[in-house]
DNA sequence: GTCTATATTGGGATAGAC
DNA sequence: GTCTATCCCAATATAGAC
């Protein structure tokens, strides 16, 4: 039952899902608007009750269409979570990006960085989502690989931001940026298990 | 049906679950066989498939029981879970206590947690465990609070390595704790997801 | 203590009317 | 495109024999 492939029918047009494999800019944006609704139902329903949670019928019901449209324009429930995972993805992405890229390069843009990370520790809302998809991501090869493109995404982006510093040997920065997202991912974990434990200081510590 | 406080049956014995809360020290040990073999099976295919492959006929078949026998171990399916957290808990500070106590304080006892830290990044199995627990468990009080207690447990082991380093100012000491495991965590997660990026260097860079 | 058998629930998928 | 109704199956829990 797990990893099948949504059969094709006849007399139905192309899943959402396989129309989505032949896509390469836009992710989300330009889905018929029940479909959107179905997807927005499908995060909140992540990220206020967690994965296992994430039932047909729940979506369904909080998006306020019938769970047959579900299959519809998704498929099965695994075409529904590629889906989500590539709307998380592209939102984290965009945030990120456009948050760091509001100001020049330099010491600045390093500051923004940094405080940006620090909010994303204390937020723990949207991490949540994540961990909470992730393992299920890790066992399948085409949800891994697209949360290791987010992944690869935030280390560019830091190391775009790093960049702009002086002169300092070009593996380094590489392993820094790896570093920096590690953190951010660790102390997530060790501050949503734990909030009286103090953050700010190892943050300032960087 | 969800955080449902299993019943105390008339005619049938305290169940593990409720046994377990009286005790201090012990945590696997002294368990009847068969809720030993169930533990076990459970444990492996936690490991192996994940969490969501966790059920009670999966866990029975392996470990070669019936189902009912859960029911009457750990009062129900929460028990068992409960009780599997408490075992990883266990092994986990265990394995990592004798690790660093293996060689004396210094220098020597720091490099030791450090490569020690290192293989547990590569390891990603054992981690595996813990992240397919995490979701689940930061919804139930309960468990929250225990792996919040194993968390605790290695920011004193990290502590307690590098408090033979001379003199450093000790609010300090405790924020790099904390950065330490939230760096192995972090590094766990990247690593897992893609492989092929380099994870020595980072380490080195420490 | 352990098992078989069963009750009950809920999930995912899909046929077929509109 | 959307909905209702239904099918099938898996999962948890538990009663009751041994």
């Amino acid at each position: 039952m797990e990893a099948k492939v949504p059969k094709r029918r006849p007399g139905r047009p192309r899943t959402r899902q396989q129309a989505l494999e032949l896509r390469v800019q836009d992710p989300i944006e330009s889905l018929p608007p029940t479909a959107r609704r179905l997807l927005d139902a499908a995060r909140r329903i992540l990220e206020r009750d967690g994965f296992s949670a994430l039932s047909l019928s729940a979506v369904a019901e909080e998006a306020d269409e019938s769970k047959a449209s579900i299959g519809y324009h998704f498929g099965n429930k695994e075409g529904l979570i590629v889906a989500l995972v590539d709307s998380l993805v592209h939102e984290a992405n965009r945030s990120l990006v456009v948050q760091t890229h509001r100001y020049p390069l330099g010491d600045d843009r390093v500051r923004v960085l940094m405080e940006g990370e620090r909010k994303i520790i204390e937020d723990t809302q949207s991490f949540i989502a994540l961990l909470e998809i992730l393992p299920y991501a890790m066992r399948r090869e085409s949800i891994r690989s697209r949360i290791a493109g987010l992944y690869a995404g935030y280390r560019s982006t830091v190391l775009d931001a790093l960049g702009a510093t002086q002169g300092t040997p070009k593996n380094e920065l590489a392993s820094f940026a790896l570093l920096t997202i590690a953190i951010v991912d660790g102390l997530s974990i060790q501050y949503a298990l734990d909030p009286d434990r103090v953050d700010l200081e190892a943050a300032t510590q960087l």
